[in-house]
DNA sequence: TCCGTTTTTAAAGACTTTTTAAAATGTTTT
DNA sequence: AAAACATTTTAAAAAGTCTTTAAAAACGGA
């Protein structure tokens, strides 16, 4: 799963915009035609889309239409067309914003978020558990390293969220192991620094010298927030 | 429930937009100050609220701040500020969205639809689901596998279809067989992993090693966004 | 540095869940 | 009523996870 596809013909402008959603820690990746990016869309899973309207070929509203047919992403309109009837067009077929062009690139990203807020984290309950590069999705039960999915189930994934969700507090063993198996659980607490043992071969980037999921001697464990 | 608030202290203007919002056949209610838009909002329901920025007394923004504390509810600010620092402080502390003062009327209608739409109809009922290359037309009860037909009906169907309409997402057990028999069925729950097995051996490229429908162990299924 | 203590990690067996074939049951069609 | 088809149950095999163990490594204080 990737964060972010933008639909962006003007290679300059593309770029621009996809190198600030990578330094605020998104994965993007980016289409300069709509041909392209419904492909792409086919065959892979994104969060949102910035769909720019005035493309070669297949327009931006056309490229809509046919991605409402079967998905219902969010998806921001980014155009140079600044009539109300171009922005009532595009809202009316479903995009969830739009932003005229050009941009400021920090109102873009504030859009990006309150749409991600609304349809992500709404509910009350977070669904996703995003930190340190890591993000584990709830629902799912799945797990992803900087976009790609790392392989990690049952009671670890259980473990992992746990931890995360408590990320940066040095969290006591026992406290861990009631908070993941359950206060009247008859198992060992030694199983837990098992299960950390293999957790972080597959997260970290050096398991020798764990980075996110640090000991904390004496105590118990603690996710990232080290240094 | 009421569908709109509107927080606005210019009167002529308030008038103006909810009487047009009324005439769109939603309903509508109007308040001159924050301390009085926050009583209603305590008293009853609001699908939706239109925020003016600058008002007597507690200003646009601190407003939103409270009702943040409690409630997730989509919120529209307006605002006669265009500079891009205020637009972003709106959206940072929980706006779903933005419109300039003066406004266009179709433009606020059009944007009230889509945070409408996001908020409120998304997982809508769709009468073809389709990912990862197959395709379920509930209507005629068939199958595609990249245009191909494919022979699956009665409960191997729906299984399919709870499946699809519910992708990505790691399902219990008794979820889906809730789902798919009905809340108070009888049968057994070991019925649903030999639908699941029949199912993959018509919709799997390797019915041995499946991608489309993946167990989770412990859990339950889940169809699709297999790595 | 040395030593007792704590943590890590690999491996094995216990244990649980899932898969699947086949039989039993039920339902509709001819 | 038989045949054809759909559904459910069963049970043994396969696959996978969980726990325990024990030895090695790392840690912290003296």
């Amino acid at each position: 799963m990737t964060d972010i596809l933008i639909i962006e013909d003007n290679e300059s402008l593309g770029q621009l915009t996809s190198d600030f959603l990578r330094r605020q820690g998104y994965t993007v990746e980016l289409a300069d035609s709509a041909e392209k990016g419904l492909a792409l869309l086919e065959s892979e899973t994104f969060k949102l889309l910035l769909l720019d309207v005035m493309l070669p070929g297949m327009d931006g509203y056309d490229a809509l239409a046919e991605i409402r047919e079967e998905r219902d992403m969010p998806v921001i309109m980014m155009s140079a067309k600044t009539d109300d009837d171009s922005k009532i067009l595009g809202l009316e077929i479903g995009a969830d914003d739009y932003v005229d062009k050009p941009f400021s690139i920090p109102v873009l990203l504030s859009k990006i978020k309150a749409l991600m807020r609304r349809t992500y984290e709404s509910s009350g309950e977070k669904s996703v558990v995003t930190a340190e590069g890591i993000t584990a999705d709830i629902g799912a039960r799945k797990v992803y390293k900087n976009g790609e999915p790392v392989n990690i189930k049952g009671k670890e994934f259980d473990l992992l969220v746990y931890l995360m969700e408590h990320k940066g507090q040095a969290l006591r063993k026992e406290t861990i192991f009631n908070g993941v198996w359950g206060e009247d659980c008859f198992s060992e607490l030694s199983s837990l620094s098992v299960y950390i043992s293999w957790l972080r071969d597959r997260i970290e980037d050096d398991p020798k010298h764990p980075r996110l999921i640090q000991t904390v001697y004496k105590v118990g464990y603690r996710f990232g927030d080290g240094q």
